[in-house]
DNA sequence: TACGCAGAGAGTATAAATACGGAAAATGCT
DNA sequence: AGCATTTTCCGTATTTATACTCTCTGCGTA
């Protein structure tokens, strides 16, 4: 199964590297170059043989999210790689919300692109490896405090907690528990007390990293 | 450069399967197979030759955190991919924590285990893509909100943010800042203004969930 | 049964956060 | 350069949170 690609990077010297790369490989055919957005979606336009494009996310002219869109609406069945020097979340993130199959840091390895490819054009999506296991990291941070046990609240205080990290006052939460202000008042202080943190807004905090919340 | 893989696995024809899958592979050799941990410890002492371990996390008579432990521990530079049928996440940080350098499910693909063989033997860690998705969306949960574009904040209100939820007071930002309190709380109430929540400890929550904190 | 202990509930006083209002300085856009 | 907008800054009044201390109740145990 041969895969038509369309390489679209505005620095020559990436994309005639990668380029390189990707020629070397019998299965992987580079049918296309473009040095921006509106190049990349005129070849496809002319063309109807690409099946998949690996593009900057940072090229003159539109943003990633917006040629990802535009790509995605325009060509159905194309797969969409982005190769990024980014590794801001919220690139990935908006990147695969609209609609990219992959999302792959720049220092990728040869064999990990052209797994990236070969997987994505099986359907699935792919993140590469650092990202996911900077993920892999932050989750774990998460789950690791909670492991530690130093928490134990009782269930009024976890229920308390809840409702202050909703954003409820101490009054609006004795209203719902049918108690009074202080009392909540006194819950909120022993959640603080426990977790030896300064205040609420710390409070929340902790509660987050260690996954009580979320 | 040729790779040595023992593998451990204790169904058989699982095992088999898998080792005329990597026996395919040019550069990778099966040189040892083993039903369970006690044997795969037992032939990595009897040669030095084995570069990876390809091992079932679920075997009779240790836990696999129990057999990666023992691996590391005796075999230093030995690398260890964990392969399972589990996807529960504790398995995969238990895996990763006790020295893994690589987890992955049982359904992956011939082409996603061989990069994984030949990504862990760069030195780097490796979790399956289908983890690795997972635990995106899990983040993305949080992340999801941060798409809506309701925060522009200044560079001073991140500034600001950040402070707050490290735990510190109006006061006490103050002074970090070389300001006046009546400033920060100037910052603080644009900061809640902007996000539309009713107090502070909102405030952290919805940082958090937009990933402004970590 | 008497004891200690922990959770739930509460009073008082102080510190801090929030609401509301407004002005100077910086910035962006013709 | 001129105008509108945003950012930074601050004052006053009110609400809310925090610190400290205390009682009451249920529960296990010596």
């Amino acid at each position: 199964m041969l895969i038509n690609v369309l390489l679209a990077e505005d620095h020559n010297l990436v994309r005639n590297g990668i380029k390189s790369l990707l020629d070397s490989e019998p299965n992987i055919n580079v049918i296309g170059e473009a040095a921006n957005g509106t190049q990349a979606v005129q070849f496809l336009q002319k063309t109807n043989e690409v099946n998949l494009i690996v593009a900057d996310y940072n090229m003159p002219g539109m943003t990633g999210g917006e040629l990802i869109t535009q790509l995605r609406l325009n060509f159905k069945d194309l797969k969409i790689i982005i190769l990024s020097m980014s590794d801001q979340e919220k690139h990935v993130f908006e990147s695969i919300s609209c609609g990219a199959n992959g999302y792959l840091l720049k220092n990728v390895s040869k064999d990990e692109l052209i797994f990236a490819i070969k997987h994505v054009m099986t359907g699935e999506k792919y993140i590469c490896s650092e990202l996911s296991l900077r993920m892999f990291d932050k989750l774990s941070n998460h789950a690791a405090i909670n492991l530690d046990g130093i928490n134990d609240f009782t269930k009024r205080e976890l229920e308390v907690l809840k409702l202050i990290a909703s954003g409820l006052t101490n009054n609006e939460i004795a209203e719902k528990l049918f108690t009074s202000r202080r009392t909540v008042e006194g819950h909120r202080q022993s959640l603080i007390d426990k977790t030896k943190v300064p205040n609420s807004a710390a409070l929340i905090m902790f509660a987050f990293r260690t996954g009580i919340i979320n």
